[in-house]
RNA sequence: CGGAGCGUGGCGCAGUUUGGUAGCGCGCCAGUUUUGGGAACUGGAAGUCGCAGGUUCGAAUCCUGUCGCUCCGACCA
């Protein structure tokens, strides 16, 4: 492609709508531009470097035998009730009216199509295991879309789907889903490590994250240095908090005025009470009905352990007026002592607690010398409580550590949730009809070019890996007169390379060096043969990798010294 | 949904407090001089100041409403 014939709107200074440096990049290196929040436009050098992405993607899913289809991305909603999806999907679920007024969705994804197919045509154990995946357009109401590609309300995802006949086909499929999405955040030049994660409300099943660190990540990961172990924090857990909790012999518990004590703080700072010695009551709304939840006064909830214990996602904080409703006191002097009828959810690290203070149900009054098992009624104890920083790994007992990450991909064992709901059953040797076992695995395409670009770049811009550069090579011609010497030799190596199946920008607009030089390190191309009539009168052109030291050599070597370059740069 | 902020040529911004001829930088067009790291000079084009009402002799500026965008929050009692 010749620069001057192409569309690359690059830009000097950074757009006011652009937060973090991948999405400002993205803009700047005139690879998107905005249609409005959450909706984007690829332009050709932002579409060339997703159509590589998709590639990857794709060639390692044909490779471990994935089947590429294209579903609906407007869906009927029947399907969705089917599953039950309808309801518990709703808030990310678009609708759209016919002009019979007849409702439809767009697909967030597409457990139901697939299993609707999947349904109709395999009966018997002898057409499985199959796996299908696509890469598709997804629609999703996100709450909040942000930071450019990252979180957005249509996005470009590969969703697989694997169906087999029994447990240890479908392990072998996750296997086979895990390692190839190894091989392809590898090949697209990213860091990306394996989490273990959070399986939501369907509780039980296997899953894996992968996760690209970065500061700018959404999620966070709780990781050994070692390696032997990392979660996503939703689902992590440690050997315990570093303080144990208090098992004093202790007296019937007794309440004490504590006026003003609104926090654990308030009641640590006052009252000499740590921390680690107070239980912490919270008060959830699950579908409808209160339930209260334990923690030390210490810790934290994780949300997603109470969604996993409550078994369902529809939860949430309770506001003032349903507190005082349900316990009778404010926020502050909550507790859970003497209370029947409502499930309280301890969390484990309060077993065998004694000597503990809590709110009393009582403005300003607190209870002290609380032992946990005696004066509460708990009706589950579970992990509920968010692991931090320092504490014990489960696996080496060294100090974990947190960090934020990105999630680019998920896989996912289903189980027979969807089979089950749509009917998607086989006979079996035997002739009994069972359920077909699922997984489902899925790459966030578009979010995983963003990711590589928030990993590669530097303050000229971004540095593309060679495997999902728009272009590999940029031909920098500094005199565009077509007649001239370096025009000429420009031309040569732009047709020799393309030869050589090499993908090649030539920079032949009649624009001062110095812009021709910035834009190509702002877009990024791995490799840059700058051809200009000072160096060329000395019988040299100049190869120059957009990190790295600047080859000179004559005008006879530089194919051969760019491809030796390609050659010894390429990912994965 | 709650909170905060912002909407002024393509982009980045000033002007709004205190109403009185719509500005600056970048980019764009033309010309001259430049010519290896985002050139200089001269001359241009381009904006119903998000939109709709209202107040006023007069509104980018004040009032009301509305739309859009950005950020934070929607665990920690």
């Amino acid at each position: 492609m010749r620069w001057s014939q192409t569309f690359i709107p690059t830009m000097k200074e950074t757009p006011a709508e652009a937060e973090i440096i991948s999405h400002k990049l993205l803009l700047r290196a005139g690879l998107v531009r905005r249609l409005t929040g959450g909706l984007y436009t690829f332009l050709p050098l932002g579409l060339r470097a997703l159509r590589k992405v998709e590639n990857i993607v794709r060639e390692e899913m044909n490779r471990a035998g994935a089947l590429e289809v294209f579903m609906p991305a407007l869906q009927p909603p029947d399907i969705w009730a089917r599953s039950g999806r309808l309801e518990t999907a709703k808030e990310v679920l678009f609708h759209v009216k016919d002009r019979a007024q007849k409702e439809w969705v767009l697909g967030p994804t597409h457990e139901e199509v697939i299993t609707t197919l999947v349904a109709d045509e395999f009966n018997s154990y002898r057409q499985l295991p199959v796996n299908f995946y696509q890469i598709q357009t997804k629609f999703r109401d996100e709450i909040r879309p942000r930071f450019g590609l990252m979180r957005a309300k249509e996005f470009i995802m590969k969703d697989a789907y694997s169906f087999d006949a029994d447990d240890e086909s479908a392990n072998a499929s996750y296997q086979r889903m895990y390692d190839a999405y190894a091989r392809i955040f590898k090949r697209c030049g990213l860091r990306a490590i394996p989490v273990q994660a959070d399986t939501g409300v369907m509780g039980g099943a296997h899953s894996h994250e992968f996760m690209v660190p970065a500061e700018t990540g959404e999620n966070e990961v709780v990781y050994c240095e070692s390696g032997d172990y990392a979660a996503n924090i939703e689902k992590a857990t440690s050997q315990g908090p570093a303080a144990t909790t208090p098992s004093d012999d202790c007296g019937p518990a007794e309440k004490f005025e504590t006026p003003g004590v609104k926090t654990i703080e308030d009641l640590a700072k006052s009252f000499d009470v740590a921390a680690e010695r107070q239980i912490k009551t919270l008060i959830y709304i699950a579908e409808d009905k209160p339930v209260i939840v334990l923690l030390r006064g210490d810790d934290q909830l994780e949300e997603a352990k109470l969604g996993g214990v409550l078994g369902t996602a529809t939860f949430r904080t309770a506001g003032d007026a349903e507190i005082v409703k349900v316990l009778g006191a404010k926020p502050g002097s909550l507790g859970a002592v003497g209370i029947e009828g409502i499930p309280v959810y301890a969390d484990e690290v309060l077993r065998g607690g004694s000597g503990m203070v809590t709110g009393a149900n009582d403005d300003d009054h607190h209870l002290r010398n609380v032992n946990v098992e005696r004066d509460i009624v708990v009706s589950e104890w579970a992990n509920l409580r968010k692991v931090q920083a320092c504490e014990l790994c489960i696996e080496t007992g060294q100090p974990l550590k947190i960090r934020r990450a990105i999630e680019v991909g998920h896989v996912f064992k289903l189980g027979t949730k969807y089979s089950e709901a749509l009917g998607a059953t086989f006979l079996d040797e035997n002739g009994k009809s069972l359920p077909s076992i699922m997984g489902c695995y899925g790459i966030g395409v578009t979010r995983t070019l963003q990711a590589v670009i928030e990993q590669c770049h530097d303050e000229s811009g971004v540095i593309w890996p060679t495997s999902v550069a728009p272009y590999e090579v940029c031909i920098t011609a500094l005199d565009v007169e077509p007649e001239s010497k370096v025009m000429k030799l420009a031309n040569r190596l732009y047709d020799e390379l393309q030869a050589k199946g090499v993908d090649v920008i030539l920079d032949d607009r009649p624009a001062r060096p110095g812009i021709k030089f910035k834009d190509s390190e702002l877009a990024g191309f791995p490799l840059r043969i700058g051809i200009g009539e000072r160096s060329l009168a000395k019988g040299s052109v100049e190869i120059k990798p957009r990190v790295g030291e600047m080859i000179l050599c004559s005008p006879d070597e530089a194919l051969g010294q760019a491809l030796d370059w390609l050659e010894a740069n390429q990912v994965g």
